[in-house]
DNA sequence: TTACACATGTAATGAGTTACATGATTTG
DNA sequence: CAAATCATGTAACTCATTACATGTGTAA
């Protein structure tokens, strides 16, 4: 349940539109906290029945921009948030399944797929280190908020290095011949 | 949506009933995708309906064991899924947006909060690591299935690794003397 | 014979996805 | 002005979580 707060914390570096956010979920924080337009505008109706955050204009407006800001209420909110403990997330992913279900039904042509991931992986790996040698040519900043940032993105790049590293492990595998009883 | 798949996977390795299956997510398959008990059941049932797999006995069991294994029809269910493209699971985890935030409004006292995660973490990496020594004592295995839960599980191992080093890395910045003006 | 753990479920709620709808703005 | 695009929404549905309910077997 950290859509409300992601949308805070995202209002409160500055204030956006719900296309503005939209945008926004699809790069810096879409690295780390997805959302669609339809999650957004709902979120950002309720944040605001909630009296955290206003907007304007005040009329309805179908088609129009609605620009967002964040109230103080809104500010202490976030920061009671950040006080509770929360669970890690769980694990949870497809591939997985499907290669742990490719050892016993397979061959099945996983192969394909996996390489597309690999691709995929790949790819957002080489944006994250753009943003890196962009955003922090000098290595890990001095200032609290930059270095805090530099982590986060250091995560994402060892995280997609992760997934390339286990992809190529299994297409080793995927590559060895078959036994013939296999199928 | 791989619940169903991560079922007729597990049902395949062998027959279950809906707590046997329960207790597997705790351990081996919750490694790479969780589910509740309640999922479980109403998932079992789903399946058993759509002709994938069968239980025994036939009869309303509360409170009794019910066995279920996989059909044919579930078999092929299986395979023909492992054929379908998927895209990645999206990143979405809740300490990168809090840290994000902490960035902002902080500091809030999320360093507790990150240590706890670190030792849950660390646990299991250690977990992780002993399954490995156990199960794998010869490293990499050359037969094909065995091979492919080998790459699963070092997958696992460097999740946690990750998740250690960022959160090692955020401890050190969260450390530092704050500048007067935030809070 | 009561208490407790186990096994199977139901119900309510909330989060996320997919498909669709509508008004405003820009551009050929 | 017609078409495309942008911006804001609505509705229906599925997946996941939380809380609760009910029957069985076992051990104090």
């Amino acid at each position: 349940m950290s859509l409300p707060h992601a949308l805070l914390t995202a209002l409160l570096e500055r204030p956006a539109s719900g296309s503005d956010l939209a945008s926004r979920f699809d790069r810096s924080i879409g690295h780390f906290w997805h959302a669609s337009h339809q999650q957004i505008y709902r979120e950002l109706a309720r944040l605001e029945e909630a009296g955290w955050i206003e907007s304007l204009p005040e009329e309805p407006t179908r088609g129009r921009k609605r620009a967002y800001r964040i109230l103080p209420a809104g500010r202490e909110a976030l920061r009671d948030w950040l006080r509770l403990p929360e669970e890690p997330t769980v694990l949870r992913d497809a591939l997985l399944v499907r290669l742990r279900a490719e050892a016993i039904v397979g061959p099945t042509g996983l192969e394909d797929e996996i390489r597309r991931h690999l691709a995929l992986h790949q790819d957002k790996l080489a944006q994250y280190r753009e943003i890196e040698a962009r955003d922090f040519p000098g290595g890990a900043p001095a200032e609290r908020g930059a270095a805090l940032q530099h982590v986060v993105l250091r995560g994402g790049i060892r995280y997609e290095s992760q997934w390339v590293d286990l992809l190529t492990d299994a297409l080793e595998v995927l590559a060895r011949p078959v036994p013939e009883s296999a199928g």
